[in-house]
DNA sequence: CAGGATCCTTTACGATACTG
DNA sequence: CAGTATCGTAAAGGATCCTG
């Protein structure tokens, strides 16, 4: 009885540029782990990100915050301290890669498994 | 009533793994492409994908192919033709990609949308 | 036809030093 | 503290030619 789903031409090419846009905004080393860690810490500053995504270098993590609020992902706000301070934290529109997080995680560490029963070696933790 | 989920340190480290592991497996400009391509056509041999997914170069297409094959998610069969063909296919394991893509086109359209309503620049189709 | 070899360009990323 | 500037390396990707 059921009908196989069937796309056409032009809901093919505006997913194409969709993953195409996602990937553009999403890959590289550290754009998972700047979220994730605002969305388990909430608000936090630039040192807090600094310290928290280990490995970073500034150049780099503060190259990846612009991107991220030009897509407004996150919002940056100044604060009126001594040596300033800055706060990041995710918009509401950027909590919506919730689900998206979610499922590329449970698909990767059902893929560790594949790999795993067929004995193939798997990169380390 | 709802009790906000909380995640353990090595939930959040296995997470962050499964991430980087489909990151490296997925990213990089051809892998959906050639998936998409597989899983819309069924069997295609070389010639048929390098037509398929434009702009790729041969060499490209055949290094991506190879990691694909290596992590199981498509098969490669050589065919007893006079100049020898080769037909790709996904496997079982390569299918249940289906709700991943699913799930980043659809939250890639919805971004762009939400940038559209905030009258920001878009990149071209 | 399928794909390897070679060479080249571009982009991502890293280390270090510096400034308001 | 929150960055920027400068410089350097490595990896991704592209163009062209070659072969069983």
């Amino acid at each position: 009885m059921e009908k196989e789903k069937k796309y056409t031409i032009a809901e093919c090419r505006q997913s194409l540029t969709a993953i195409k846009d996602v990937m553009e905004l999403l890959s590289g080393k550290w754009k998972f782990r700047i979220i994730g860690g605002l969305m388990i810490n909430g608000k936090m500053r630039f040192m807090d990100l600094l310290r928290t995504v280990d490995g970073i270098a500034a150049k780099m993590l503060s190259k990846e915050l612009v991107e991220l609020e030009q897509n407004e992902l996150l919002t940056r706000t100044v604060l009126n301290t001594k040596p300033i301070t800055v706060e990041y934290e995710l918009t509401a529109h950027g909590k919506t890669l919730a689900p998206l997080i979610t499922t590329i995680a449970s698909w990767g560490i059902s893929h560790r498994r594949f790999l795993f029963r067929k004995r193939k070696p798997v990169p380390q933790l």
